[in-house]
RNA sequence: GCCGGGAUGGCGGAACGGUAGACGCUGCGGACUUAAAAUCCGCUGGGGGAGACCCCGUCUGGGUUCGAAUCCCAGUCCCGGCACCA
């Protein structure tokens, strides 16, 4: 019934879904609540003309299901394959209306194939590598985590406590896309917070690197910085503990110093050291640099707030104006000195990067001066001349790291590659896909020394050969993280059982991009940037056609219990929608999720509110059917009133405003309005009933069909023409003027439309409210608003 | 600390710079009923008044304007994100 296919001519609607983890706990009224907005817009764009593609597949790769197999010996897939018929289940029963020979399931082989393939063409393209780098490792989980899936130094999924560590991994060189990931937002539809977020993510700074030679030694310390303004302020060095250069610099004095430092940074955990921010902790290398611009010579020193992940690992240290310098200095009793005067960097470090003048900025020999001059224009000269010189260049740094994209897990993606005398080796298309072999050991039993993810164990499947001739090879035992088959779901749903492509070029032009995608504002930085540079890897490639694959993006708020709190098993607060749904039915269960509040803001649920909503659908169904169970004799073919067809008509029109704008609650309060006149009336003229059940149906789709039928109609109105509006019947013919005096309401006029100023006027004077606060004086100015308001200034 | 978003009756929420509180919940009163439920009708921001009406009111304090919930400045509190990113 709700089957798109492509047809030229016809709009299209790609309207989508963040598809869910099919957890065991089933749909929470979280869930149903971005499933009905975009359920009632699909129906609503059906009705329009549009050619709606609204599927619904399964992100179902993940760690519950593991480890859920861990404690109890079922098999993920098993556990998997039940989850997903409850929620299959649960959506039915809501009513909404998915193609649902388009469903796909991120671990079914024929889906997996191509997100392996997609892997190899990242990796042909030199965008997935192998590297040493230090991970998160949750000894918990047994698995290494991403940046993003860990918080506060723990593990996102468990709570695991995480520790830093290198270790040989899969990255994807996501940072060769960080420029047109943050250039290309301008190009989508999104909520200002999840744009700043990503923005602030990719965190793209402009500065300028500076190499500073060493004093006594062979090489400069590179540093990043983007205040190179302040570069005649530097009055030491830091290098973070892992730089390389730590053991060049160092002298013999201070080496069981520095190493102490060294063995005890990289011992903590992130969290550890996030609780330490607080005072800064560092060591003395005994080395010195000389500062490029003033040959000043520099004491280096380590310390842990410098990060090897960032920049070059080293900075110059200017604590007169950077607020992390500054309380190191003052730790550690360095000299700080003014080189921007606006502040008293004797009592704060002076950070203002516009305002300020530079001081004490001058080469030695003169030659070259910065003084005088406010940060931004020092910098660019600076700048300049650091090129010029070949002291330093302009530089661009981001935040975003490459992405950490293997784990030491069972239920993942297997790797399409093999080893081959230590070096990576990709299958050929035609071996895909790479199937994940049959266990009953899902546990990972990797160390923090020895991480050993569970396919390792499985001997026969890991010992293979090598593709291009009979060498043995290894297979890859790590599998991908939860996050790679969501970045391309959306594309498969244009052509699920394709087995030729991912997806067929035709199709994908037809429906591509994404018109609106609803879903939780947590994966505002972690799913949709991955998804965002799979995307553009994919158009680089010719796969896809556009730059962007969401247009416009929306996400629910939180719905919280009815005490305000977030709803959770520990509080008791949790509401099922299986149960609301017992007690309610499926249509007012998604009309109460609608008519809570705005879609995108918090709000807690109130389950003796859905009762209200009960009360409206009672009583448009009484509108037709009357208690036998028959069309309502008052149903009639009455011509309707002018003025019972003039709330008709408005109430399409704010219906269908609100329904383009995504504003459920209101345009579900106006056919309440309208309910509630037509209940007063005694004959129902058709004209009047007919539309209005055809505006309801989207929401209440089960209501709306049967009203239909019991209407006479033995179609569907699925696809009926969304009913129209006369703007000319739309307008009142009588008008209610506020009167004010001085700002201030003093009356309310009735008076025909479109009067006169010199008619409304004269009417307000004539008022008893209006006259007493004239009190006689004259009327200073006249503020006329047709057929709005009057307002009558009086007084000096 | 930085970035983003909020704050309106007893509650959820409406309101192009122009009648604050639509719609719903709750509560109160009435009709129907032997009675109750359901349903239907009315009232329901605070204060004063017999009433006509009047005063106050959109987090706080200033400002712009004939007029501010709405715009500007300063601040308080709440929610989300980031957090030694040089």
């Amino acid at each position: 019934m709700f089957h798109a296919s492509e047809e030229a001519g016809k709009p299209k609607f790609y309207c989508l879904d963040m598809f869910p983890y099919p957890s065991g706990e089933g749909l929470h009224v979280g869930h149903a609540e971005g499933y009905t907005a975009t359920d009632i817009l699909s129906r609503y764009k059906r009705m329009r003309g549009f050619n709606v593609l609204h599927p619904m597949g399964w992100d179902a790769f993940g760690l519950p299901a593991e480890q859920y197999a861990v404690r109890t010996g079922v098999h993920p897939a098993k556990t998997t394959a039940e989850n997903i018929a409850t929620f299959r289940r649960q959506m039915k029963r809501l009513g909404l209306s998915y193609d649902w020979e388009r469903e796909v399931d991120t671990t079914d082989p024929k889906y997996y194939r191509w997100t392996q393939w997609i892997f190899l063409k990242l990796f042909e393209r030199g965008l997935a590598y192998v590297a040493e780098v230090p991970v998160n490792w949750c000894p918990g989980l047994g698995t290494v985590l991403a940046d993003e899936e860990v918080i506060d130094g723990k593990s996102e999924v468990g709570d695991f406590p995480v520790v830093r560590r290198p270790m040989r991994q899969w990255v994807l060189k996501i940072t060769a896309y960080a420029d047109r990931l943050l250039e290309d937002l301008k190009l989508v539809d999104w909520p200002h917070s999840t744009l700043e977020m990503q923005k602030n993510w990719i965190g793209r700074s402009v500065g300028a690197e500076v190499d500073f030679p060493l004093a006594g030694a062979k090489g400069a310390i590179r540093v990043f910085t983007t205040r190179p303004d302040t570069l005649f302020g530097a009055t030491y060095m830091v290098l973070a503990p892992e730089h390389p250069l730590v053991e060049v610099v160092t002298s013999e004095g201070q080496r069981a110093a520095v190493e102490a430092y060294r063995a005890a940074a990289a011992r903590k955990s992130d969290l550890q050291r996030q609780e330490e921010v607080k005072e800064k902790t560092g060591v003395f290398t005994g080395g010195h640099a000389i500062n490029p611009v003033n040959g000043e010579r520099i004491p280096i020193w380590i310390a842990d707030y410098v990060l090897m992940g960032y920049g070059t690992g080293a900075i110059m240290a200017v604590p007169g104006h950077d607020g992390r310098d500054w309380e190191f200095a003052r730790a550690f009793d360095l000299p700080i000195r003014e080189v921007v005067a606006g502040g008293d960097v004797e009592k704060e470090p002076f950070v203002d990067n516009q305002n300020g003048a530079v001081v004490n900025s001058t080469t030695p020999d003169g030659g070259f001066s910065i003084d005088g001059l406010p940060p931004p224009a020092a910098i660019e000269k600076i700048t300049a001349w650091l090129e010029a010189t070949g002291k330093g260049r302009k530089a661009i740094n981001y935040k975003l790291r490459d992405w950490l994209f293997s784990r030491q897990r069972y239920w993942g993606e297997p790797f399409p590659i093999v080893w081959v005398e230590g070096a990576p080796v990709a299958l050929p298309e035609e071996m895909l896909p790479v199937r994940l072999p049959e266990t009953d050991r899902f546990k990972p039993e990797g160390t923090g020394e020895n991480p050993e993810a569970p396919l390792a164990r499985l001997a026969d499947w890991v010992q293979t050969t090598d593709p291009r001739n009979p060498k043995p090879a290894r297979r890859e035992t790590n599998t991908m993280p939860q996050w790679a088959g969501s970045c391309w779901y959306y594309l498969r749903f244009l052509d699920p059982s394709n087995d030729q492509a991912l997806v067929d070029p035709a199709k994908e032009r037809y429906w591509m991009p994404v018109d609106l995608y609803i879903g939780g504002a947590e994966h505002a930085v972690l799913h949709l940037l991955y998804a965002r540079f799979w995307h553009k890897v994919l158009h680089d490639i010719g796969v896809v056609s556009t730059p962007e694959p969401f247009m416009k993006l929306v996400h629910p708020g939180t719905v919280l219990g009815d005490d305000n709190q977030k709803m959770s098993k520990s509080r008791g607060n949790v509401v099922n929608p299986d149960d609301v749904i017992d007690s309610y039915g499926s249509d007012a269960v998604r009309l109460y999720e609608m008519f809570m509040g705005p879609l995108e803001a918090s709000k807690p649920w109130s389950t003796k509110s859905v009762e209200g909503v009960i009360r409206f659908l009672d009583r448009a169904w009484r509108l037709v059917v009357e208690e036998s169970g028959g069309v309502s004799p008052s149903v009639t073919a009455d011509r309707p009133a002018t003025e019972q067809l003039r709330l008709l008509h408005q109430t399409i029109k704010k219906v269908t405003e609100d329904l383009e704008a995504l504003r459920f609650n209101t345009a579900i309060a106006q056919m309440m309005v309208l309910t509630n006149e037509l209940t007063k009336l005694e004959r129902r003229p058709r004209a009047l009933i007919e539309p209005f059940v055809l505006i309801l149906s989207p929401f209440a789709p089960h209501l709306g069909e049967e009203l239909w039928r019991r209407l006479g109609h033995a179609e569907s109105l699925a696809y009926e023409p969304w009913p129209r509006w006369d703007p000319s019947l739309v307008v009142e013919e009588r008008v209610t003027v506020a009167v004010q005096v001085n700002g201030k309401l003093r009356a309310t006029l009735s008076l025909q439309r479109d009067a006169a100023q010199q008619q409304v006027e004269a009417a307000a004077m004539e008022d008893e409210r209006v006259r007493r606060h004239l009190d006689g004086g004259p009327v200073r100015k006249v503020i006329y608003v047709p057929n709005k308001l009057l307002n009558l200034v009086v007084g000096r």
